[in-house]
DNA sequence: AGCCAGGGTCTGC
DNA sequence: GCAGACCATGGC
């Protein structure tokens, strides 16, 4: 590991960032950090205190990692605003190291893509195979996130080995649309929230959850509100009457941490304990 | 064995 | 517009 970069940040777990739920292509080490890969560049991430260290093979691009980590944003401001409501700030506090991710909008299309109808750790080994299998590995060892343009010549036989199931042929499709310029990056970042919606709704296999997933994690879209099974659960006992108005220009920053909150706190009695982190 | 998992498509009403 | 069958896979 040639590069390092180092920084002090307040108030932030990486490690509740990387296993909330939100992103599925890191994985823990042994020494306590996390390997994973931005912008191509293969990435180990560690976390001691307040303290953030970055080390690679390649020079880090210190700017785009703490926009990639949400690090770019006023949580601050983010956290005071929507705890206004007594039962965000509850679930805000428990845990308030959580940034909601900048990830790249092809990982994220081809990530929530494979999580439909799913659970996160087969989600997380199905693209781990997705990256082994079409994106080989940098000089390091670690494995790379495929171009689209790879996944676009591949046929339903050859994901036979994601084991991903009825999902291939989503992902085939998602390759085919996203090569072919029939997705627009600029659409689905400007347009109104409904209109991008529909844009990515276009692509077999995505329908509204997936599509506000894809917006909020690809696009840094804050006021796109997936609902999963996890989040309907919260909502109808939390928020019966929906999210206050006042939280809507970042819903979907609330629901990252109503997510985290209602899966680990125990809320909800349906698994001991709540979800176990991968 | 049956149900569930960060759902979506397709058909039939 | 809405319910219900069906879709692959793996863990519990």
């Amino acid at each position: 590991m040639e590069y390092s970069a180092e920084w002090t940040i307040e108030n932030f777990s990486l490690e509740e960032t990387l296993f909330c739920g939100q992103c599925f292509l890191w994985t823990r080490r042994e020494d306590g950090g996390f390997d994973g890969a931005t912008g191509g560049r293969p990435l180990i991430l560690s976390q001691r205190d307040t303290v953030l260290t970055a080390q690679s093979s390649r020079p880090i691009d210190r700017d785009a990692l703490l926009r990639y980590l949400g690090l770019d944003e006023d949580y601050t401001r983010i956290q005071a605003l929507l705890s206004r409501d007594e039962t965000l700030r509850t679930a805000i506090s428990y845990a308030s190291g959580i940034r909601v991710m900048k990830q790249p909008l092809w990982e994220a299309l081809v990530c929530f893509i494979v999580s439909q109808n799913n659970n996160i750790p087969r989600i997380t080994g199905i693209l781990e195979r997705f990256c082994r299998c079409f994106g080989g590995v940098c000089e390091d060892g670690h494995p790379v996130f495929p171009d689209a343009d790879t996944l676009a010549r591949c046929t339903v036989d050859d994901l036979a080995p994601l084991r991903c199931g009825f999902r291939a042929k989503y992902l085939i499709d998602a390759a085919q649309k996203y090569t072919g310029g029939l997705l627009s990056e600029t659409l689905l970042r400007t347009a109104p929230l409904n209109e991008a919606r529909a844009h990515l709704m276009t692509v077999y296999g995505v329908g509204p959850k997936v599509a506000n997933c894809v917006l909020l994690f690809g696009a840094q879209r804050y006021d796109a509100f997936p609902e999963d099974v996890w989040i309907k659960r919260a909502m109808a006992r939390l928020f019966p009457q929906g999210l206050p108005d006042f939280a809507r220009p970042y819903a979907g920053i609330a629901q990252q941490y109503i997510f985290h909150y209602a899966r680990t706190s125990g809320i909800f009695a349906q698994t001991e304990g709540g979800a176990q982190m991968p």
